[in-house]
DNA sequence: TTATTATGGACATCACATATCTATAATAAA
DNA sequence: TTTATTATAGATATGTGATGTCCATAATAA
């Protein structure tokens, strides 16, 4: 139940990327110094981001990568989705012994397509709400709201001379 | 990003275990049996949940294992921290990076002792809040509630004849 | 004393995360 | 057009953790 290391590097990537004073691409030499992390690898995770269109990619010389939309619809949870993949927290793997029969079929008797969402395995909906939970609060953090946050104590901290 | 076979089967075990027409201590042999899970397999978990006081165990004839406290006090996170282990969902891999300094230590210039939490990294800041919302949750269900639950929809499925 | 049951250690296997290297394709500058 | 630069994709290596089995030992009640 942790991130992995890749979702680390891509979230600081994209902090990089989202820095205010930057309007020129940047390259993997660059990200690559910044994180401290191989050229090699970090090309792996910045190709995923741009197949999922988190960013833009130009090849050649002056090239690099760019935002491909504004930081502030960048979510914490399109990156992870993007790096970690999109499957259930929980996935049921014995839906075909006793136990099933006792906690998602208990009434489940009548075979009417109704609905099809109501006799739902109770065990899945307990981890189906905790996962929504989480995905909720990824959604509402995105990567402007950080470098905002950074820029406030940037702020704070100077006022205080 | 996803939980382990080990604790859906763990949770399976403990709903089992919490079954209401059951007074007596139930066997690895009859758990294996129910969940259709190797004895092998199934005594590693039922022995973690032993060790962190979830259950207890009894050997010899007529042994096995009953749940060590009321099903209401047993909560998904508790068992999901005792299979999965308790560390952070997000740690940071790259503290010594420019990165760092720039999200982390804006304004840590200052190194006074006064409150050592707010001068947190950023990133990780929204992570631990993500943990928390999920850990919430997981903490207001039950083995318990999930048992109710099934009971509850047995009642209505009786009352539908 | 004996049959039964849980426990712990040693392995085996597999999937995945992490990481590196190389060849290739695309692009801008010359 | 040519060239230097940069991203991309494939192959490969390595380590770690999840999953699973087997066996010897300890504890307990009958
Ligand atoms: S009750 Fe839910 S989690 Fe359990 S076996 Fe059935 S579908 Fe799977
Ligand atoms: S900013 Fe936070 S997550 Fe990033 S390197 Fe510093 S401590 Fe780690």
């Amino acid at each position: 139940m942790q991130f992995s290391k890749s979702t680390d590097y891509a979230l600081h990537a994209l902090l990089h990327l989202g820095h205010p004073d930057r309007h020129h691409n940047v390259g993997i030499k660059e990200l690559s110094a910044t994180l401290g992390v191989s050229e090699s690898y970090l090309s792996k995770i910045m190709s995923k981001l741009r197949q999922d269109g988190i960013v833009r990619a130009v090849p050649g010389v002056n090239g690099g990568y760019e935002l491909a939309r504004p930081a502030e619809q960048i979510t914490f949870l399109d990156v992870i989705q993007v790096i970690e993949g999109r499957q259930q927290m929980f996935e049921c793997s014995n839906s075909k012994s006793q136990q099933h029969q006792l906690l998602a079929e208990e009434g489940a008797a009548q075979p009417d397509r109704k609905r099809p969402g109501q006799g739902e395995c109770l065990v899945e909906q307990v981890m189906e709400g905790a996962q929504q939970h989480l995905y909720q609060y990824l959604r509402e953090h995105t990567i402007q709201s950080v470098l905002d946050e950074a820029f406030k104590r940037r702020h704070q901290e100077a006022n205080k001379k």
